[in-house]
DNA sequence: CGTGATTACGTTTATCGTAATTATA
DNA sequence: TATAATTACGATAAACGTAATCACG
């Protein structure tokens, strides 16, 4: 029995019992794909695959068992590399994050720039995705962790960190008569030409959805999909718009904002990762400096506390 | 990194360092200890070892997250391929018991003959051994459960299972006047000559010790360390005997019992296995012989339950 | 016929063991 | 000097890839 054996299992039934797609993810040919499931099935003794001929049909019960089991040998051992290459001084090696647009222009940029200092051994590597990309490429593990607004219903092998608020406020050019109020109504935004976030996005939802039930119609005159694209018409003069609180920064001279948290319930961030992936120290370091209240205890609390799939013999 | 290198270096550690013993263990030869180390050292570029020269001195902090790591896969790795060769319809196999003397010869031997007749492919080993032992055994793996009473402090791996008690009684030759008493008191059973087990065993230093508390010097003519002599010496008329109720059966037809729970508290009998090992189809069917009770998922709830090693990445 | 599994066979590689070497107690 | 790790080298084996074969749609 061999890890490569093991290995190569998981990829034919990963790769719908097709042996030579397998032997391609395996880096090997397809003749060796067959001798080592023969081999595992005579070590075993028993089928591991029901062939019809000489064409693969299921897998068998047996079968199944020894993926399951096979699939949390292989990672193991990742985690064992990872953990050993973590004992070291000094620490090395990627982090890859996916965030949505936001989180990745605005709040990440510092944190970002903070981390690279201080581990400058590791290569950081921002993928920008929808709410549903970050849950599935975390869960299958092509990026290490995944920040930003999430699914309701998350891929089991998948733990979100307490969230924090997403508080929205209203902009508007300087001179704006909204901008006199100190708590703005609905009534008062709708009285204004209104720039929005398409319907695909969450705040795009949140705001159709409480006009609708305020039985209020605002004039829209834009709909666009960037927070940055909406800033920008705004400082044209072509309207005032509800965007995330933490779109807005110093640098922006030409707009101003008010809270509007009154009007509209702030939304969920998170961070997710992996319960069953070694975290490196950096890796809780960059949670830690998303948030300094998710130290290392209690993101490992996290990870164990809810469902964590319990170690079964 | 193969599974080989692995259980040579848990070898290694397991012989304390010493590359020779470590290769009779891992049925190779030195040289090929001392490259399967170095070969990981390479591809983990890390240290795993500490030498001084020639000499190797200790385990570096790596090194020992490496090999708690190598533990957990090879565990795995057995259990994979015993939960494997469980799917099928046929249970084949050995089933490795310890059980206390007075276990093994009485309580066993009727469940013993009746697993014997369901599985006649599974081979049984029984081994007789003290509480220690039996503990010992099972902690490390020599055999699959133990059976008896247990010392009080426990190896972390071993899980042990709701204990049912063993009633003590006295017993005397067929004619004696004890017999005559419903509920004989201590100070009955002290007017007869006595023979006891000797301290090493519970019961003995539990009788020795009820006699003391009360005050009562009983005159004790013989000790012995089994149940079957100490009845061969009550039925010779030598005297009459405290002995746990299972060590008595109908066969015995030359002396009799009367049950004292009333003065000897009963004592704790327990089935043992480890929490992190594969449990087939007919070790859970043992159990269950042992005590009905003990359903598989009354045993699973138990490993799993009190303070199972939680999986953790 | 084309895709895909199996078989056969030859090559390569890497693992292992013997023997020699060096270092340490 | 004896024990033990390392190095060097030769032998064995098993893992792999190429090519040929066979089955099924």
């Amino acid at each position: 029995m061999t890890l490569q054996q093991l290995r190569c299992l998981c990829n034919v039934v990963d790769h719908g019992l097709n042996l030579s797609r397998a032997a391609r993810a395996t880096n090997t040919s397809q003749p060796a794909v067959t001798k080592m499931i023969r081999t595992m099935e005579k070590e075993l003794e028993v089928e591991i695959l029901v062939r019809a001929g000489r064409r693969i049909v299921t897998v068998t019960k047996a079968g199944q068992e020894l993926v399951a089991r096979a699939r949390q040998v292989l990672r193991d051992i990742d985690n064992l590399k990872l953990a050993v290459s973590d004992t070291g001084g000094h620490s090395r090696g990627e982090l890859r994050i996916a965030a949505t647009y936001l989180h990745a222009r605005h709040v990440l940029v510092d944190v970002i720039r903070r981390f690279g200092r201080k581990f400058p051994e590791v290569d950081i590597n921002l993928t920008v995705g929808t709410q549903t990309e970050i849950a599935r490429w975390t869960s299958s593990g092509e990026v290490d962790m995944g920040v930003g607004t999430l699914p309701d219903n998350m891929p089991a092998n998948l733990v979100r960190l307490n969230p924090y608020p997403m508080s929205r406020c209203v902009i508007a050019p300087l001179a704006h008569p909204i901008l006199r109020r100190k708590k703005p109504t609905l009534k008062d935004i709708g009285r204004y030409p209104l720039i929005t976030y398409d319907h695909r996005s969450k705040t795009g939802q949140l705001v159709e959805r409480i006009f609708a039930t305020a039985g209020i119609t605002p004039n829209v005159t834009l709909k666009a999909n960037s927070a940055d694209i909406i800033k920008a018409y705004v400082a044209a003069g072509m309207g005032i718009a509800i965007v995330q609180a933490m779109a807005i920064n110093k640098q922006d001279r030409s707009i101003r904002a008010i809270n509007v948290d009154h009007l509209f319930p702030a939304s969920m961030s998170w961070i997710v990762v992996r319960k069953d992936h070694y975290l490196r120290r950096f890796q809780y370091e960059f949670i830690a400096m998303v948030s300094p209240k998710w130290t290392r205890e209690e993101v490992d609390r996290a990870r164990a506390a809810p469902n964590s799939a319990a170690r079964s013999a």
